[in-house]
DNA sequence: TGTTTACTTGCATTCATACGCAAAGACTAG
DNA sequence: CTAGTCTTTGCGTATGAATGCAAGTAAACA
């Protein structure tokens, strides 16, 4: 019994075959190589990389902020309400991944995103979000101040 | 000095305001009530949910798996190449995030993805993705198997 | 040069989560 | 009822990540 190959996901595979460079892997039983469950290795990899980055609410709220707007640390700490280094560290990490990209004016730096594919990410996933919770009322209530 | 209020983000408050019931938050500086950074808090405690579940391999495989087909627990584990106690982990808790939906079938669980907000925002993530791989050939290779 | 402001980095603590393994449920078939 | 799948759940462990605090760097200014 075997159920993987590429009878389910469409050009998941495809898309990035053309991208060029990826890691090698032997695929362990069958599928395109480089591929798992018929979704090519490398896009998940990225893929897991930036859904991280944007599952926590600090930095979440950090990139819709930066969504429409240039801003600089502080600004922003003071937007979210979290102190200053906590902020920046958020910030290292999403300029490690590349969603964010800074400029130097004086002593202070501005943050912004300048990747196109990264903002229409941000841009639909809190869309579909909007339309998720409209659709279904408040499912998991429950305290619990974090 | 204050750079937040609603300089930035576009209708992301308005939208989830109209959805109705949320969590109560006293802003602690200013902005709407039950907002922080222009932000909704409803819309990115949903989004953050959402997104850490699709923040791992495995589980972003099962669910673009699981965008074209139905399957089961067995089927997912052998296409995702993963022991079938883990997989299950992985489903419970996207079950509890209403990802997907189950049906059974004798001694089978079928899982599927019902919700079309979810379908679209996982297919538009991994469009995005793989936009995002075409435009940058590997960023971040280094030595390290796993 | 010394000081102030703005940001970054290092470190320790704490909490969350993924993984493997073993046992328990659920359902079909004899 | 017993045997055999398929799936779920519990548990211990190891790894990863967020947070707070303190020290370090960078640039403007007196």
């Amino acid at each position: 019994m075997n159920a993987s190959k590429q009878s389910g996901a469409p050009r998941l595979t495809r898309a990035a075959t053309v991208g060029g460079a990826r890691s090698e892997q032997p695929a362990a039983s069958l599928g395109a190589p480089g591929t798992v469950g018929g979704v090519d290795d490398d896009v998940v990899t990225l893929a897991v990389e930036v859904l991280r980055i944007l599952a926590d609410p600090t930095r979440l709220r950090i990139t819709v902020l930066l969504l429409t707007a240039e801003l600089s640390v502080s600004e922003l700490a003071d937007a979210v309400q979290r102190p200053v280094a906590g902020v920046s560290q958020h910030l290292a990490k999403m300029r490690l991944a590349h969603l964010v990209a800074t400029r130097r004016e004086g002593t202070t730096v501005r943050y912004r995103i300048d990747d196109e594919h990264i903002r229409q990410l941000v841009l639909d996933t809190t869309r579909h979000v909007e339309h998720l919770l409209f659709d279904r009322p408040a499912h998991h209530e429950m305290g619990g101040p974090r």
